[in-house]
DNA sequence: TAGGCCATCTGGTCCT
DNA sequence: AGGACCAGATGGCCTA
């Protein structure tokens, strides 16, 4: 993956959130009748049995089973199950938006360039985790400095990135592997909307960065 | 042009 | 029975 503008990241937050479906809920998303976009690739009205055309031999052959057997009412029934098929499409393509509206509302908090390349959904998910965790590592250096010194919590209790063996989280994108990146604008008090204690100790070298969330 | 990302369709499985 | 969720397949768009 070619290194994302994110990579030289300063600490803004973006102001257009780019929510494709505003408000939209667990109920209430997409009308069911709604016109699918220029790319939607096969024909609406293809059958099972086309589909196997359109689709390569595997789906051929599974649109084959029912052989002989078949009731009579053949075109009722495939009428009725070209319906059902529709309706789950159209409920498959609400959920998918659903869940793409969830990213944006996600990539609407998380601190980017407001003219950065829009993340992709994987690195919106890395960058989310990351993220969380410095301020989570955050708090805890505010409570050590408020509170006095404390036992060393044991690396990956925190969940951290890069941690343990928490698989695809501790990519090379942790901030684990790349600290000691500081960056000077790299500040949390331009985030108008954290709450995190004002303790320095975040701009120290070797604090979190956020041009290492990614 | 190859590769990455994405939206969509689809059938299977599980749950209510 | 019907809906939610999932993963595989497919093709379009974009960029290096």
């Amino acid at each position: 993956m070619a290194p994302h503008p994110l990579d030289a990241l300063t600490i803004q937050v973006s102001p257009e959130t780019q929510q494709p479906f505003p408000g939209a809920s667990d109920h209430e998303v997409l009308s069911s009748n709604s016109t699918p976009p220029s790319h939607t690739l096969i024909p609406r009205d293809c059958s099972e049995a086309e589909v196997g055309d359109c689709r390569g031999t595997s789906r051929k052959l599974r649109a084959r089973r029912g052989g002989r057997n078949r009731p009579k009412s053949e075109l009722a029934l495939s009428k009725k199950r070209r319906s059902r098929r529709k309706k789950a499409n159209d409920r498959e393509r609400n959920r998918m938006h659903n869940l793409n509206s969830a990213l944006d509302a996600l990539r609407g908090v998380l601190p980017t360039f407001p003219d950065d390349a829009k993340l992709t959904k994987v690195e919106t998910l890395r960058f989310a985790h990351n993220y969380i965790w410095a301020l989570t590592q955050t708090l805890r250096i505010a409570d050590h400095s408020l509170y006095g010194p404390e036992p060393p919590v044991p690396c990956g209790e925190l969940g951290s990135p890069g941690g343990g063996s928490n698989g695809d989280w501790g990519s090379i994108y942790s901030p684990v592997s790349q600290a000691g990146n500081l960056s000077p604008t790299a500040s949390l008090e331009e985030f108008p909307g954290l709450q995190v204690p004002s303790s320095p100790s975040y701009l120290l070298p070797g604090a979190l960065v956020f041009s290492d969330f990614l």
